[in-house]
RNA sequence: CGCGGGAUGGAGCAGCGGCAGCUCGCGUGGCUCAUAACCACGAGGUCAGAGGUUCGAGUCCUCUUCCCGCAACCA
């Protein structure tokens, strides 16, 4: 029996859970799903990132610690994984206290790449990036400007990213570190191609308390974006435990499009530094607009997951952003196009079939049914949509096979061979009926377990 | 030349070298087991424009026009 390990990206707790990271989750746990169903042994973690400079300010403004704030937020995350039905093995904080001894544990295993040096140049503290000159937008080198960098002239400690620059490419074109969809792969490539740069790993910690200490430097934090990638590694207990042996490398890596950088560029940079192989796969999802607009919070079109699970419900959920949002592509939610998913596929073409189904063995045969053996039926296309991440495809194929099945009623006509009494033949066309039904129930298992079950128990 | 993604029937999308397709909507018909449901058929596109490669181009190359993201809280 084989082992699977799949990953979200674990969101930065400033702010509340949104649609696009539920569909993170959404499109990890189908993937678990689907690997618990082919009989392997899984573990799907996801978690919160909590440190670092925006959190310790936002605390600060709302008169908290650091700690009521991220306790309060991660609290809302874990939240969002019970309303989605999220089957989640593992949830991890970063500001767990394994997590924080195993990163200085990471930290000293890299430390033939981590080198002092002095940073002088710009910080962009909503980013928690430092901006290099030949990026850096002028207009915010004012201090008067509302987003202005912060002017930086400090000891930092660096990390020797550029000398992994042609041994990530060379994985990446390899196919060794898979990157899906191609246009991601693409798009890091090229950057690949321009070099790295190393990258400062390190805050003083005058400027910052809220970090994970940097081993043996009572000065320094670990910068935080460097310390969340560990996430991945010290859940499943490195170096030491047996999950770690047993289940890394990752199998899948599901993340935003916006974070590509960190998990295609820095992430493996720091895998190779360790000596420890590179994710099989990074999956890249776009991102969600609303009514065609960008989610923003300043235009107010933010859509709660709650306000959607509370009029849908969970598997309703599930099944608009899997199927209706492209898996390769960013997409549009609109609450017309949910709710007309809702009515005409969900209700009309995969409820109607079932209803009817059962309602002519009540009708027909008092409630028994015949030999149901589950139908065959071609599930390449589905299982090939899943290896690849194309959930929307995944469905569609599934969707096939229930109009397939309302076109096979149509053309037995059941309810005339029960006039004619031929009762075999007809055991036989509702047996056939159930039997897809079942088919269609575990093809769905993943993605709509709730709906599976309710399938399977009419 | 900041970076990136797009332009395909009324709407939303797929197709990425071999007869233009899917879903919704619209029209007509069928059926009555089922949810005013389901099934069939039909109308509707010179695939943004121009040039090129090719036996053959939505599909590959070049140029042009126009949209939309990122750079500004956010996956």
């Amino acid at each position: 029996m084989s082992n699977y390990y799949v990953t979200t990206s674990i969101p930065y707790v400033n702010g509340e859970p949104h649609i696009g990271f539920a569909m993170e989750l959404l499109e990890a746990d189908v993937l678990a799903r689907a690997a618990r169903q082919r009989g392997e042994t899984v573990i799907f973690s996801t978690g919160t990132d909590e440190h670092g400079t925006k959190i310790a300010q936002k605390a600060d403004s709302l008169g908290i610690t650091p700690r009521e704030l991220v306790d309060e937020y991660s609290e809302k995350f874990r939240n969002l994984q019970k309303l989605l039905d999220i089957s989640n093995d593992r949830f991890i904080r970063t500001t767990d206290k394994p997590h924080e001894q195993r990163a200085q544990l990471i930290w000293k295993a890299l430390a033939k790449d981590i080198y002092k040096s002095k940073y002088v140049g710009w910080y962009d503290v909503k980013e928690e990036e430092f901006v290099p000159e030949a990026k850096a937008d002028p207009a915010r080198m004012e201090a008067s400007h509302p987003q202005a960098y912060q002017k930086l002239e400090e000891e930092n400690y660096f990390f020797r990213l550029s000398n992994y620059t042609d041994a990530i490419k060379a994985k990446i074109e390899s196919g060794e570190f898979q990157i899906l969809p191609e246009t991601r792969r693409n798009e890091i490539l090229s950057v690949l191609r321009e070099g790295l740069d190393d990258i400062s790993i390190s805050r003083p910690k005058e400027k910052l308390e809220w970090g994970v200490p940097v081993p043996g430097d009572k000065k320094q934090v670990m910068y935080v974006w460097f310390e969340a990638l560990m996430n991945y590694l010290t859940v499943l207990g490195y170096p030491e435990h047996e999950d770690f042996k047993n289940f890394w490398p990752a199998d899948v890596q599901v993340v935003g499009k916006d974070i590509i950088r960190f998990h295609a560029a820095i992430w493996p940079g720091m895998l190779m530094s360790l000596g420890v192989p590179l994710p099989k796969t990074l999956y890249v999802h776009g991102h969600i607009s609303v009514n065609g607009q960008k989610m923003s919070k300043s235009l107010g079109n933010g859509v709660a997951p709650q306000e959607i699970v509370d009029k849908y419900g969970t598997d309703a959920f599930r099944y608009y952003f899997l199927r209706h949002i492209p898996s390769y592509n960013d997409g549009d939610f609109s609450w017309e196009s949910l709710e007309a998913a809702y009515n005409s596929e969900l209700a009309n073409e995969l409820g109607n079939a079932v209803q009817r189904t059962a309602a002519m063995i009540m009708k027909y045969q008092n409630g028994i049914i015949g030999d149901a053996k589950i139908a065959q039926h071609d599930i390449n296309p589905y299982e090939e949509a899943l290896a690849a991440c194309r959930f929307d495809r995944a469905l569609d194929d599934v969707w096939d096979r229930v109009r397939g099945l309302n076109q096979y009623i149509e053309e037995a006509k059941p309810w005339e061979i029960a006039k004619l009494g031929d009762t075999d033949h007809l055991r036989e066309v509702l047996a056939y009926q159930v039997g897809n039904l079942l088919a269609i129930a575990d093809q769905l298992e993943p993605f709509m377990p709730e709906t599976a079950f309710k399938i399977r128990t009419v």
